[in-house]
DNA sequence: GGTAGATATGTCAAGAGTGACATAATAAAT
DNA sequence: ATTTATTATGTCACTCTTGACATATCTACC
């Protein structure tokens, strides 16, 4: 079994979904830390159906094409109830803004001070709509996002690493593009202060 | 042009390496955000000295075998040059302990507790390594590392992006295994005190 | 002499992931 | 009517990545 079938069997847990709703899954919460698009979807929810792990059944629509809506054997609950609690293998993230970074002493300051300050405006802006979905979660789960227990507690575990991922990505480019304009403070274990940015 | 190409040609750009050199600088600097098995390595050099952008010498060794070490074309230096202030693209990183957070409400809690322990221990030994290789670059440079026209700074911007990312990454294994114990923090928003263990 | 380990370079098959191609039903707008 | 967009499902070729296989040199140890 690999991890997109786990994935898939993660979302299938929570509710009953066709292939076309994993996919949009696949775009926000999970899809943050593990995307795939309709290509896969569709030929994994075969492997794992003749594995007896999801079952479906073809829901017809007036308003719509027909679907076919997949659920969970107790087979497939069980694996990934075991599948959970396994220590993943341990594989280095990609990022190839970190590899830009290591060969920026090459490039041209003006050009790389955009880059990474347009970078952190993408962060910042991923960042804002982490805290948005965080405050409907809050308000809309009645407490549940911090039991453990209920599937509310899922989405707000994965939105709470979003939240630190975003806000050290911010940070991070923020300081590139300061140290790249010479604006850099020079003990980075000082508690940064705001900095009231001044006209060029 | 791959960014496998780009990460070879950044590390070339900085000092001359043979294929096993390159597979080692993989592991370790910047292969915490871009790894690469020797299988990749040797044929993506070839493909690099077919489009000019590399060249190599045999350097003859008593003591080991010989070995072919590349360097940088002047067309190969420019290209990377070019490369790295272009916006790279958006694609989510991926995390498979996010996604078994996000079915974690299905496990055994104490088995559970236990995998986010475990890995909260794993990057805690990660965070201290890569603050061992920040106060040896800072003494071994003479304060190089801050200077953005330096090739020290690109060794120690990604080394700062894997100070802030494990920083994360021990927060948030640390809330998971909290909430599962039960124990976590009601109110996240106010600063953690540390919490002194008492005996189970 | 044998063998284990690091250095050194390569190939190959299989798996995972991406993007394009392909089809079709329905709704809404032109 | 025709086009456009959304929903819905699928395949295919290509690329990227991994892990196994393969070979060879030199050192160090037994």
């Amino acid at each position: 079994m690999k991890t997109l079938g786990y994935a898939i069997l993660g979302l299938l847990a929570q509710e009953e979904l066709s292939g076309y709703d994993l996919m949009q899954r696949m775009k926000g919460r999970v899809g943050n830390f593990w995307s795939a698009g309709h290509s896969q979807i569709y030929p994994e929810l075969a492997r794992l159906e003749a594995d007896g792990l999801v079952t479906h059944s073809v829901v017809k629509q007036q308003e719509r094409p027909d679907k076919k809506v997949y659920e969970t054997t107790p087979e497939g609950l069980k694996i990934l109830r075991e599948w959970v609690t396994e220590p993943p293998p341990a594989n280095a993230p990609k990022d190839e803004l970190v590899l830009k970074a290591y060969s920026v002493w090459l490039a041209d300051p003006e050009k790389a001070a955009k880059l990474f300050r347009d970078e952190e405006t993408k962060h910042k802006e991923q960042l804002s709509r982490y805290k948005e979905t965080r405050s409907w979660m809050e308000h809309e789960s009645g407490g549940d996002v911090l039991r453990p227990e209920s599937p509310w507690f899922a989405g707000y575990a994965a939105l709470r690493r979003g939240l630190i991922y975003e806000k050290g990505y911010v940070e991070w480019c923020r300081w590139v593009a300061d140290s790249v304009e010479g604006k850099q403070d020079d003990s980075p274990k000082r508690k940064k202060k705001k900095v009231k940015k001044k006209g060029t």
